[in-house]
DNA sequence: TCTCTAAAAGACACCGGTGTCAAAAGCAAG
DNA sequence: CTTGCTTTTGACACCGGTGTCTTTTAGAGA
């Protein structure tokens, strides 16, 4: 008798409706969604039934009330490239298509002082299972301690192991790097720019790394007046191009830190008629959108930022995600950069 | 007797805890909790403190199960512009930020014939109060009658109305094309060549309206070979740039309908050592980091995304957003593209 | 002081699921 | 046909909030 269950208009059926038609109680549907074992196949297969001909799919807020514990996973960034994120953000998904699970993107300002305040009031609102952090803020210690002292469970990705396995996906940039600085010394080239990223960034002291492990093994050193601080900004690649390009004894290829620098580097000598890479090769890092569509082509590092997303969910939230799509190789926290040739590396011309 | 009810160790609090210490019932603490007018100032004031005491966040969970609603809502995108989806984001962020909502960022791929049975999947599973639709998937007519079929309101964010102003904001890309047009027209260009969006596409056909009324209101028409197709990808630039500029009487100007494919037409103009702006003026559109990072810096149109983003929130669920960032002029759901200058533009060569 | 009314506060069911534990059903052995 | 065990199912409380309706309190007027 009680109110007609399928209710009127297009009301959402709930597991009420679906424990009515199939004649049996809500416990037991309940136990079909979550796929208890306890449960006699005919008994299964009846709900099942009646699962899909209501279209019945189960209310997220009422479990996450039930199971005190939510579905969610965040996803913090204080976006340094657009692209990064979103194709990061992509291997996430791709990891929960198949749970329960939904994300929360959320960016956080870096320079501000009430960052941790509204990163503490976001997770205390949404309580999600887990946060990932991606590189830079993924480096502030406070935050990986937030999340802790919050009992959000929390994975740092990052171009170097910054924290325990546990909480952890790098990628081996300082190895790549030393790689594609490498093939620079094999081209012959000896006096080979750098410009860095900003301090303080792990990122920025991995690829510096590289780079002088990559000097180093050619025997080179790097000359005080090659050497150039940067920010990861497009005018920092200007400012260090200004400033190396005009040198008495100018360097026959730079290494840059990042994409955008690079690309500053390259518009400076553009307009100071300078060939690429006829007399200066130039190489990035990160494989940004920019590094396709300037002019010559920019080699660079790509980072696996997608598989790294991939891995980051697995790494946090594993018990959630029996049956998906799985990382390639689960049991290494460290994958792969590669180095991507294109057209802005040749040999040094001869003078 | 009952239970501690701040709980052994981190629990969290609930309306429970503050009611009891308060000394009150929990109903009493939704109505602070929820800004009801029924309560008194002295009551108030206590309940306030036991929250502040307690660091009491209500669980969203339970507030969106009892009021049958959630407090989420949905970004659905198919990601053409990484930084366009994140500077979008941003400002339903700046607009959100002091309600109660969260956001989901959900990008969908357009190409997959299960587009549809995958957002009604995602629809149904996180059931947000409502969707936003960025371009170009705002176009699909299937998409809003989905929404709506689903009871789930949406916006259509795009470079023209697509629909009543209850479900669209857009910005005027139409005049401001005809604007940026119409100066590569006062330096002295005849010859102007068009490099098309992809068919089908409502932002391509807007950009190419904008041009062609340029081009009428100076007398001029468009010359059937300097009519180029694209797709808004940078290899698009390079094979129309590959035609264009190998013309017996090339265009002193090309006005591209995205700054990715302005980037291909460039490349191809260094790599024929034609000098831009000198004797090829570009204009772009979108004003992609790219447009700052190649070289020359690339003239574009602007459309004031963030502030989309902003205007978007307000037009999906204005209930929800009293007292919290306001668009600047909630009256128009069409906002103001602006064509910025930069160094890719001058008069044509003397020839 | 007492009555009446409006404002404030509380009791209790309910939202749609899950956990616990007891009851029912199924089945092999006696 | 019982007994005794295991497997399957269900009753009921509970998660942490809100809606409805009732009761209590406060204040105005007689």
């Amino acid at each position: 008798m009680a109110a007609q269950k399928t209710g009127p208009g297009s009301r959402q059926p709930t597991i009420n409706d679906v424990a009515a038609l199939a004649g049996v109680s809500k416990k037991t549907v309940s136990r079909v969604i979550n796929r208890s074992e306890f449960i006699s196949e005919k008994t299964r297969t009846a709900v099942q039934k009646a699962i899909e001909t209501l279209g019945f799919v189960p209310n997220p807020q009422a479990r996450a009330l039930a199971f005190r514990r939510n579905f969610l996973i965040a996803l913090l960034h204080d976006n340094p490239n657009a692209q990064t994120v979103l194709n990061f953000q992509q291997g996430v998904l791709d990891a929960i298509k198949d749970s329960d699970l939904a994300l929360l993107v959320r960016p956080v300002d870096r320079s501000s002082d009430k960052m941790l305040d509204d990163v503490r009031t976001f997770l205390e609102k949404q309580r999600p299972i887990g946060a990932m952090l991606l590189p830079p803020i993924s480096e502030n210690d406070e935050l990986a301690a937030l999340c802790d002292s919050l009992g959000v469970r929390y994975v740092r990705v990052g171009s170097a192991p910054l924290d325990d396995p546990l909480h952890c996906v790098s990628s081996n940039d300082r190895e790549v790097v030393a790689e594609a600085v490498g093939k620079l010394v094999a081209l012959g080239h000896r006096r080979i720019g750098f410009v860095r990223g900003p301090v303080g960034f792990r990122s920025a002291a991995e690829r510096e790394k590289g780079f002088l492990e990559a000097l180093a093994d050619a025997g080179l050193t790097l000359a005080p007046e090659l050497n150039e601080p940067g920010n990861y900004r497009f005018t920092a690649g200007i400012e260090a191009g200004e400033k190396l390009l005009v040198l008495a004894e100018p360097p026959t290829a730079i290494f840059c830190s990042n994409d955008e620098m690079a690309a500053g580097v390259m518009s400076v000598a553009h307009a100071k008629g300078i060939s690429v890479p006829g007399d200066l090769s130039i190489i990035g890092f990160d494989d940004s959108p920019t590094a396709t569509q300037i002019w010559p082509a920019l080699s660079t590092v790509r980072w696996p930022i997608r598989e790294m997303g991939v891995r980051a969910a697995h790494t946090l939230v594993p018990d959630f995600l029996t049956g998906t799509v799985k990382p390639a190789d689960p049991d290494t926290a460290t994958l792969a950069s590669t180095f991507v040739e294109r057209q802005s590396v040749a040999g040094p011309s001869a003078r």
